[in-house]
RNA sequence: GAGUCGUUAGCUCAGUCGGUAGAGCAUCUGACUUUUAAUCAGAGGGUCGACAGUUCGAGCCUGUCACGACUCACCA
């Protein structure tokens, strides 16, 4: 019987397979042969691949002349025995290379070790850098150390792992036996990176806010609850970063920015997952059209590396980042895909009127602005390729953002779109306390009338303003979405290494 | 939430009309001193996702459930 406690398997009956017995077997032979089958440190001089980038060029005799002594670590990950001779090829996380042991040159016991070892093994090697016949480096092995005892065998050397349940599951799995999969992982980072790298040369600064709120706001979306022990109170995960990092603008940091996980109650598909990567940021004395130079500084800098020339795929369309992106006006946006123009002063029933022409759907509780983003939503957004600034989103869906100077309808916000898709969302930041308190009023309304994402009065947060926040500009980009874009992946849990999967029932 | 598809050996996959469960890799035994998806000879390995039902007989037909994938709706 299996017991369970706090979600945490204590005890499991084992039931062994013919691969798992065997390798238990070899476990304990290597004890009674004196050899620890987890074993220690192990000091190495070389990777991988930077002997294939040094060597690969070499003939076979410039290699014998050179006589390279390298030590090299990895995970075995295929094998040839031949007898008296064996092939194979070490895994580090660089990449692969080939050993060459032969039974003369390390003697019939450190022979023996290699014979008797598994695919999955964790090996240390010392040997010569040589080329085979087939003209492929290789490492001549003169000394085997046995690092690690792999108890169950790998995914299929050929194939890889293909279930994609598994996939997900054993992320492990998928990143010894598929490359592309590490690859771009390795690209996730390299992409963060950049773009802590843009932001530092532009002298924002990190920060870590909380991610427990006693009140979940900043975005539109349903929070996961939680409850505090000791305090006895309910605290919310944060669906947003906004809220915390322009309290810190008030405070005087003047450019800041977070790159931090987020949460929202809602469902999982291939664009969404429950918790993803957020990247915030304000400047003071930004307005947004200094925040759209940031945003085209951040993705360009993430598309340069993942590419040579600046040019992504994305699922077979090509989007060039070496153009300056476009900028249009959401009106202007919705009157050129439909001829329908919301720059005339309007009632909400001539907005239903356009609306029931073009079939544009809407609630009750909605007014004109509610219905301009419906036609975009509906209209334009999938028309959007090039990498394209939307702004002057209308005040009723824009809670958190500044009223244009010009026409108070609109507010200095704009998304950026690529391939249909939205990456950024961005405003001039409301700081007038007085205008935020109506604007969370709004929301209250909405929420009363059906709309159970729209915000709560954040009292904290409207006295912060109070002490006055310089005017600024404010910028969220989803970093999983850019990822996927930047790497070519059709899932969000391509690039999330443990998406959020139902627990298997029992295992 | 709705619809469609999937779940067979450790992995990758076949499985015809409902009639004793198949292959490749991996594993085991043997051969082999430059192989590379090594090769050759032999062997072992299965709660066919789970539970019911129909049937003389179910991997296959029916139902319920579990998990996953995709599409749609909502959200970033």
């Amino acid at each position: 019987m299996e017991i369970v406690f706090g979600g945490i398997s204590l005890a499991k009956e084992e039931n062994l397979n013919d691969q798992l017995r065997v390798r238990r077997e070899k476990l304990a032979e290597l004890r009674t042969e004196g050899i620890d089958p987890f074993g220690h440190r192990f000091e190495r001089t070389a990777m991988s691949q930077e002997l294939h980038d040094k060597y690969d060029q070499k003939t076979k005799q410039e290699l014998e002349d050179l006589d390279i002594k390298v030590k090299i670590a990895g995970r075995m990950v295929a094998k040839r025995g031949k007898g008296k001779v064996g092939f194979a090829d070490i895994q580090d996380r660089d990449g692969r290379i080939q050993l060459y042991i032969r039974k003369d040159v390390v003697g019939e016991e450190k022979y023996h070790i290699f014979k008797r070892s598994d695919l999955g093994d964790h090996l240390g090697l010392s040997g010569e850098v040589i080329k085979t016949d087939m003209g492929e480096l290789t490492i001549k092995v003169t000394d085997v150390t046995f690092l690690s005892k792999a108890l169950r065998p790998l995914p299929d050397k050929f194939h890889g792992l293909q279930n994609v349940e598994q996939i997900y599951r054993q992320r492990y799995l998928d990143l010894i036996s598929n490359r592309d999969s590490f690859d771009r992982f390795l690209k996730r980072s390299k992409i963060i990176s950049a773009i802590r790298g843009y932001l530092d040369e532009h002298r924002f600064l990190e920060v870590e806010t909380p991610v427990l709120h006693n009140q979940a706001g900043g975005a539109a979306a349903r929070p996961f609850i939680t409850h505090h022990n000791a305090l006895d109170i309910k605290l919310y995960l944060r669906i947003a970063l906004e809220l915390h990092l322009k309290r810190l603008i008030v405070g005087g940091m003047e450019r800041v920015y977070e790159i931090g996980r987020v949460f929202r109650n809602e469902g999982i598909d291939t664009k969404h997952n429950p918790e993803f990567t957020m990247l915030e940021s304000y400047a003071a004395y930004f307005d947004f059209k200094d925040v759209m130079d940031e945003t085209e500084g951040i993705f360009k800098a993430a598309a340069k590396v993942v590419t040579a020339d600046g040019i992504v795929t994305y699922q077979g369309n090509k989007v060039d980042f070496n153009k300056p992106f476009k900028r249009i006006h959401m009106v202007d946006a919705i009157k050129e895909e439909t001829g329908v123009d919301f720059w005339q002063p309007m009632t909400i029933e001539q907005a239903r009127q356009l609306a029931d022409e073009k079939n544009v759907h809407y609630e009750d509780y909605w007014t004109v602005g509610h219905i301009i983003n419906e036609f975009f939503d509906n209209f334009c957004e999938a028309q959007l390729v090039d990498p394209t600034f939307v702004y002057g989103h209308p005040v009723e869906v824009s809670p958190l953002a500044k009223k244009n100077a010009d026409d108070p309808r609109f507010t200095d916000r704009f998304e950026m779109f690529i391939l249909g898709n939205e990456f950024a969302n961005a405003f001039t930041e409301l700081n007038d306390p007085i205008d935020q308190r109506q604007r969370f009023e709004a929301q209250v309304a909405e929420r009363a009338a059906g709309n159970d994402e729209a915000e709560g009065i954040d009292e904290d947060y409207i006295e912060a303003l109070e002490y006055g926040m310089p005017p600024t500009g404010g910028l969220g980009i989803g970093i999983d979405r850019l990822v996927m874009l930047m790497t070519d992946a059709p899932s969000i849990r391509d690039v999330l290494l443990f998406p959020t999967l139902r627990p298997e029932e029992h295992k």
